[in-house]
RNA sequence: GCGGGCGUGGAGAAACUGGUAAACUCAGCAGACUUAAAAUCUGCCGCCUACAAUGGCUUACGGGUUCGAUCCCCGUCGCCCGCACCA
């Protein structure tokens, strides 16, 4: 019997339809079932869905999808991280407004999430760009100043000369500007910041309660915040050498227990002590200039040499008056780090030990190994840094450096300079504060006035949201808030006097530190009065499960871990201790890259691929030359080796392109596209169709029911056991294993099934494959949901698959009565046992023993031993 | 330099807590159906022993622990990622 192509273009968009007129995915939030929240990365309204969304997406829905089915009141929201530098650009380029831009690419987009048939609540959608929204990040900002964790200072901050606005630490990626790819100046501004710092030891705590986090994510995390246990020292300046009003030098070093190695101090040329000495120095102001005016990017510092200048200064060493030190201005200390001060340890510390050779400076060692002699061991031109034994160091002789270290942080600690103690421990971090300005137009603007009388005032609750003005040119370059003809210029809501907005805006990355707290409220489009941080027992955060890309393992996802600490200081949010429960990151879709001859690049769609003797040949289908096939990288514009989902969706569906973005590679890592691919996913959407439907008629009407034996049994025991596997791959987001289990299930029913289409099934069977098709449409719905739609009406199901609970599987047929058993002979497979499941130890001993092919090995000998391990395997040793 | 990960057939991969290596998919080969092609269905598909075996070998390479190692330990090589003058 022939039956119809199943056609997706007819389907695909009726079965949305049908999703959303019973309002299928509209969450209550009064609902009394157990809450589920999944979400993924929210997109950048560039313009067009790329791949990367469709995978991230895809994931996103099957979870989704699948707690719906296990009963859960699933949240699953979207919206569009609106606001960014491309639509500047966009209305530079082209004379549109940024505003008109952006919401024409978020209605695009929006449609083509949709094509996709993804299970998501529409009525919570938002855009960060909206008034709505940013008028709540004005305020969170007010609450957060007025609650300390606002800070603005003057700082040295990085300068992206391309994009012309500052950027945060973690936007800077190998001394380049994160978006625009610039290599990053220096610049010493007043800012605002984000005290993120103040939060640090939280931030690394919180880390380890992220047992659903990836391992990598935590551990960049925790690198990132880089915290370090140290002591600083103060140490006495000689005064006969010292400027006047200087009389000690603060030091921070992990490393106290090799004090006595010390040969020189270091000091930063912003140090206030280097320019101090500077005054009456010309050489060393010289020196200093030209520090502050190297290079500052990666390469930069890779190359600099080690240089220092000796200032004349000489500190006095805190365990012997009569040992004077000389303090060098050095370029590679940073005033960031510390206190801007180190000493120099050379034997310990190569970077020291270099600039000792270089300026011919003491090197004396401190640490050896434990088994080695202290009356020979030498540091000639490599630092010994391991652990070991105290040397050369008078009282701290014989100890372990840890030891020392405590030994060295008691004695400064309890002796006093200028009625201060002279060590204190320290814990250090690395992690700077974030620096939240951006002298960009379209962000969220930062609601502050400037007065020259009152100073930074905040702008008052009850007049936000400060919007961005409509009338603005990007004709020049630079900040177009700041050209705004009227804009800035208010009177000052304290003294009344002329005063002038702040015409910064704030970094992108603010909006998408709360988003997710956001959709906890449906809202429909109306204003809600309050903010909508549904918390607490009730309440939906944190979100359950997050998916996105892992080039956010800092940025995005440590921000969002600040903002939620924040928002609790302000009393936002109650008792939710971090945003993301559970993170997973996914690969990116990758793609082969074809570039004609000259090296010009060309697109998937012009190239034809043939293979023969297993060559593989890629001809241009226009002209018909040879194209070189290169390596496979992200899809991107600039390699030209994109496919776009929009062209996949309309000639193969959406479930073709989900079902392929599940199939065979592991979710976290890479996904190749190919064409052979996406063609294998269509024929099994294809194949699903056709044996449920030619079956049909023959299950019709017939009630569900397993069989424990014959043919039929076979069918149930291969059902409920794909069930099983499926629902545990599934929940542990092992998507291609559930893959892999379906495509089992399939081919163990396709010759029953086209028997019952042939007539060919008794009562028994029919009923084992009833069961078993309503179990595979269960388990194929929230991976390809159109399709399973469609059988199920086509096999008479009652109402939408997308409302069916996931079915349960029956323990019993799940395991099988009889097993078999590999036997080993000295650990290498020589044959099967087939035994009863719950056979004991010896019945099982008795049973290989008697085995031909194992008594022809012993050869009549006793084993030495037999190892059986139940349900596994028996080994014996002959 | 520091920190982390990975390495399995022609390709993507699977293998639970140390227990049958290669499930499942793609590509390929053969057959059935067909006048033919496509589609579909069935079978084969790590390497070697010219063929074949419940022969031997095989999870980057070399060693170790174990009755048994893709998995644990030591060493070597290669690739990838993050950080990087952090005191």
């Amino acid at each position: 019997m022939a039956t119809e192509r199943y056609n997706p273009r007819a389907s695909e968009p009726k079965w949305q339809k049908a999703w959303e007129t019973a309002k299928l995915f509209e969450t209550k939030n009064d609902d009394p079932r157990e809450k589920y929240y999944v979400l993924e990365m929210f997109p950048y309204p560039s313009g067009r869905i790329h791949m990367g969304h469709v995978r991230n997406y895809t994931m996103g829905d099957v979870v989704a999808r699948f707690q719906r089915a296990n009963g859960r009141n699933v949240l699953h929201p979207m919206g569009w991280d609106a606001f960014g530098l491309p639509a500047e650009n966009a209305a530079r380029d082209n004379k549109v407004n940024p505003r008109d831009w952006t919401y024409a690419n978020i209605e695009t987009m929006k449609g083509q999430l949709k094509t996709m048939g993804l299970s998501l609540d529409w009525a919570r959608e938002i855009a960060t760009c909206d008034p709505s929204y940013y008028k709540h990040q004005q305020k969170l900002f007010l609450d957060f100043w007025k609650a300390g964790l606002v800070e603005r200072k003057s700082a040295k901050v990085n300068w992206d000369p391309v994009d012309m606005t500052v950027l945060a630490n973690e936007q800077v990626i190998d001394g380049r500007g994160w978006r625009s790819g610039a290599p990053v100046e220096q610049r010493d501004l007043t800012q605002w910041f984000f005290k993120i710092t103040s939060m640090s030891q939280d931030l690394l705590d919180g880390l380890e309660t992220l047992d659903r986090w990836p391992e990598k994510v935590k551990l960049m995390q925790a690198n990132w915040i880089g915290r370090s246990e140290g002591l600083q020292i103060r140490w006495p300046l000689d005064p006969a050498t010292t400027p006047s009003g200087e009389d000690q030098l603060e030091i921070y070093t992990t490393r106290p227990d090799t004090i006595f190695g010390a040969s020189f101090m270091a000091i930063a040329a912003d140090h206030p002590l280097a320019k101090k000495a500077a005054k009456n120095n010309p050489e060393l102001a010289a020196f200093i200039e030209e520090v502050r005016h190297r290079g500052t990017s990666a390469a930069d510092l890779e190359t600099a040499e080690k240089k220092g200048f000796d200032t004349g200064i000489r500190a006095v060493h805190p365990f012997d008056p009569d040992w004077k030190l000389p303090v060098y201005v050095a370029n590679f200390v940073l005033m960031e780090y510390g206190t801007g001060a180190i000493f120099g340890c050379p034997s310990g510390d190569q970077r020291d030990l270099d600039f000792a050779r270089k300026y011919n400076l003491p090197v004396v060692p401190v640490v050896m190994p434990a088994d080695a002699d202290a009356a020979t061991f030498v540091v000639d031109d490599e630092a010994y840094v391991e652990d070991g034994v105290m040397i050369n160091s008078r009282f701290l002789d014989g100890l372990k450096p840890k030891d020392a270290f405590d030994k060295v942080a008691d004695l400064l600690g309890s002796r006093a300079t200028n009625d201060q103690p002279m060590a204190e421990r320290k814990v250090q971090f690395r992690l700077r504060d974030w620096l939240i300005s951006r002298q960009r137009y379209w962000g969220c603007p930062i609601p502050v006035i400037h007065c020259d009388s009152c100073g930074a005032v905040p702008v008052p609750a009850n007049q936000l949201p400060i919007e961005l003005p409509a009338d603005v040119s990007f004709d020049k370059p630079g900040n177009p808030l700041d050209h705004h003809p009227t804009w800035k210029h208010v009177d000052c809501p304290q003294c009344g006097k002329p005063a002038r907005r702040d015409t910064d805006t704030m970094d992108t990355f603010v909006d998408s530190s709360w988003y997710f707290a956001r959709f906890t409220d449906p809202w429909n489009g109306t204003e809600p009065t309050t903010l909508p941080m549904v918390d607490g027992p009730k309440g939906w955060l944190p979100v359950n499960q997050y998916i996105g890309g892992i080039e956010h393992a800092i940025l995005h996802l440590l921000y969002s871990r600040f903002f939620v600490r924040a928002l609790k200081a302000t009393g936002h949010v109650n008792e939710v201790k971090e945003p993301f429960e559970g993170l997973f990151t996914q690969g990116m879709v990758v793609h082969e890259t074809y570039r004609r001859n000259g090296g010009v690049h060309v697109t998937p769609a012009e190239v034809n691929i043939t293979e023969t003797d297993g060559v593989r040949r890629a001809t241009l289908i226009a002209t018909g030359e040879d194209v070189d096939i290169g390596p496979i990288e992200k899809m991107s514009k600039s390699k030209k080796n994109v496919v776009d989902p929009d062209d996949i969706i309309a000639s193969y569906g959406a479930d073709t392109a989900r079902w392929f973005m599940l199939s065979d590679s592991p979710p976290e890592r890479d996904v190749i596209w190919t064409e052979a691919g996406v063609e294998g996913a269509h024929r099994f959407v294809q194949r699903v169709w056709r044996l449920v439907s030619e079956a049909a008629p023959s299950l019709a009407g017939v009630a569900p029911a397993h069989s424990t034996d014959g043919e039929a049994g076979a069918v149930s025991k291969a059902a409920h056991k794909a069930l099983k596997a499926v629902g545990e791959e599934i929940a542990r987001l092992g998507f291609n294993k559930a893959v892999a289990r379906i495509y089992e299930l399939t081919n163990a029913l396709q010759a029953p099934l086209a028997a019952a289409a042939a007539g060919e099934a008794n009562a028994a069977m029919r009923g084992a494959l009833r069961e078993a098709v309503e179990f595979l449409l269960a388990m194929i719905a929230p991976m390809m949901p159109h399709l399973a739609e469609e059988c199920w009406s086509a096999i008479g199901g009652e109402g939408l698959i997308a409302e069916r609970r996931w079915p349960a599987f029956e323990p019993a047929l799940v395991v099988d009565n009889e097993i078999v058993l590999p036997v080993q002979i000295n650990g290498k497979k020589r044959g099967d046992l087939t035994i009863a499941r719950d056979a004991d130890q010896s019945a099982i001993e008795r049973a290989t023993l008697s085995l031909d092919f194992v008594q022809k090995a012993l050869e009549g000998r006793p084993p030495r031993k037999v190892i059986v391990v139940p349900q596994r395997i028996v080994n014996v040793v002959a």
